[in-house]
DNA sequence: CTGGATCCCTATGGATACTG
DNA sequence: CAGTATCCATAGGGATCCAG
């Protein structure tokens, strides 16, 4: 194999170790479709069916090292923290939309066999 | 939550099932560089670094599974294996592509802090 | 050569309870 | 409300050995 063909390899491996796993792809997609609104942490939690707060609480660590998401804490009482999409987050969303429309027709070619 | 938003998040749960993980993204593009040559089971495993036999195995099972690969058996003595990519698992092609350009500048953003 | 079987360690992730 | 800490069960994945 020629050497740039491991830089691929890892290219690749970095996209799906930040997106890949049960969560960052619907977190993405919620931020992205609420991105007019303010997006608690509670109501967030509510939003994403299955999640538990450690994950979402987990994620969401991860993303924003990724500056992918913004965290905003406001000093009401009780604190409220609020999550929005970055700039850059939104460079992905794109990719986001063809891997959901690609698991949407996938459904239906396993369905058909 | 609208009805249609969990739909989209399982529809991008199911890409992210299928390809997500540590190699089926590498694999495919292995595939996909080596589209006109003969691909063995040995050869594959030299060729993407760090995969064990087992792993390439259960994944390329999976990959099958999804009609993502197809694997023709050669009745040599030793038998051989030979994997290729199918028409359906190259309409993956394009999203890997993608995906392989954000992982790539997205070094640039993370090295730029 | 192909790839399954086994063993084993670690990472993932859920439930619950607790703090600021 | 927004998390953290703890406990625990299961899945991911590596190493090695073995069979067709």
């Amino acid at each position: 194999m020629p050497e740039q063909c491991n830089q691929a390899m890892l290219a690749l491996r970095d996209s799906i170790e930040i997106w890949g796993g049960k969560w960052k792809l619907m977190i993405l997609l919620y931020l992205t479709i609420k991105v007019n609104e303010k997006n608690y942490f509670m109501e967030m939690a509510r939003g994403i069916p299955g999640i538990s707060g450690k994950m979402l609480s987990k994620e969401l660590k991860d993303l924003e090292m990724n500056q992918l998401v913004k965290r905003i804490v406001h000093d009401t009482k009780p604190v409220t923290v609020e999550y929005s999409i970055t700039e850059y987050g939104k460079s992905f969303v794109p990719i986001a939309e063809q891997l959901l429309k690609w698991g949407l027709s996938h459904r239906k070619v396993v369905k058909e066999k």
